[in-house]
DNA sequence: TTTTTTAGATACCGATTGGTATTTGATGTA
DNA sequence: TACATCAAATACCAATCGGTATCTAAAAAA
């Protein structure tokens, strides 16, 4: 591990933690234990490194979820394991501070255009997603056709951010899982052919 | 309206734009045209100002919507007036610069116990008041006995929220358009009697 | 071995942070 | 008229902010 994803693994919790703002280069160098020289040597400003912890937190929360669902071939199958991973999503970024996403999504809107374009392109690409595996799903026969895609994907990614911020701002994961029962047998079942 | 009324009204909005940290007391005085001397003559440090600007911002977006629901005495009523009241709801908390529960959420877990701890309770309160409305639909028969009042409380909870995350990520209101509908004709259809 | 490169440490910069002690000036009161 | 009150302005504080120029020392290249 070179120095520049050394400083990354130590500042990304302390960022989806802290907000961009709330996160100081004093912060950086006691978590890192390294100088200020050190940090600009690897990156160019503070706003770099926040775009870059960010990333880094997604490359954990988030593109594990993305592979798992590449991975499966059916719609129902992607649909699942987008309710398989998201049960075990608390355990999964608590330390970290929560959902990077959700916490990009709400901070960074009038402060950081730039991050905040990561955060909103994440969003939409999540969104998207969603709407291609249930498009699929309908013309290959596994989900009914008279479904509208880009309705059920809206109202799953709701549940899922939606749940994701009530478990943080309770420390209960219960939501987490109650929305996914949702998902899994009111809404996956009423849409399959 | 008073000084310290005066303050909050300018500075409320800023507070749920910039976050806690993000907002200075040069902000402040900017956006009053006073000076620290006088901000400090009505409020006792940026904390208090903090928190009486969050109750500030729940009083415009929050409150009328427990109002109107108290208002309405069948439990089947007071659900729609719910949603009802989250398809504007875009529109009312924009210039405002979002969801002030949902900013205070996520901005002061780490940041700001007490502010934090204000966001935690009204999320609490808004979820045992769901979750009750739904108890008294089921003795009163207005909704179906095998119902879950917590397990749907929490559902409709995270709609509300999360397509309000997503409408202000994307600039979108149809986020919320759309979950509402969904509630309305999926969730509240199936478990009314 | 000598030279070059370079990652990281040190020391510093002006600007801004939240906060406070003091002053001002208008108002109400005796 | 003289005095007391008090909200707001002014002037100031140490601490911290993000950022940078310079230095150092070790490794790589010649």
């Amino acid at each position: 591990m070179n120095t520049s994803e050394f400083i990354l693994d130590k500042v990304a919790p302390i960022f989806n933690k802290q907000g961009y703002i709330g996160t100081s280069l004093t912060d950086i160098t006691k978590a890192t234990g390294l100088t200020k020289g050190a940090v600009y040597c690897n990156f160019s400003n503070k706003e770099d490194l926040a775009l870059k912890a960010f990333q880094h937190n997604i490359a954990l929360a988030i593109t594990p979820l993305f592979k798992l669902v590449a991975s499966k071939k059916n719609s129902l199958d992607k649909l699942h394991a987008i309710t398989e991973y998201q049960r075990s999503y608390y355990d999964l970024v608590k330390d970290q501070g929560g959902c990077p996403m959700l916490r990009a999504g709400i901070d960074t809107k009038f402060i950081n255009p730039l991050l905040f374009k990561a955060a909103q392109g994440l969003s939409q690409k999540f969104n998207t997603g969603l709407t291609n595996i249930i498009k699929d799903g309908i013309t290959n026969n596994e989900i009914k056709h008279n479904t509208d895609p880009a309705q059920f994907a809206k109202t799953i990614l709701s549940l899922i951010e939606g749940s994701s911020l009530l478990a943080f701002t309770h420390n209960d994961a219960s939501y987490i899982i109650n929305a996914m029962d949702f998902i899994d047998s009111s809404i996956i079942e009423t849409i399959k052919q």
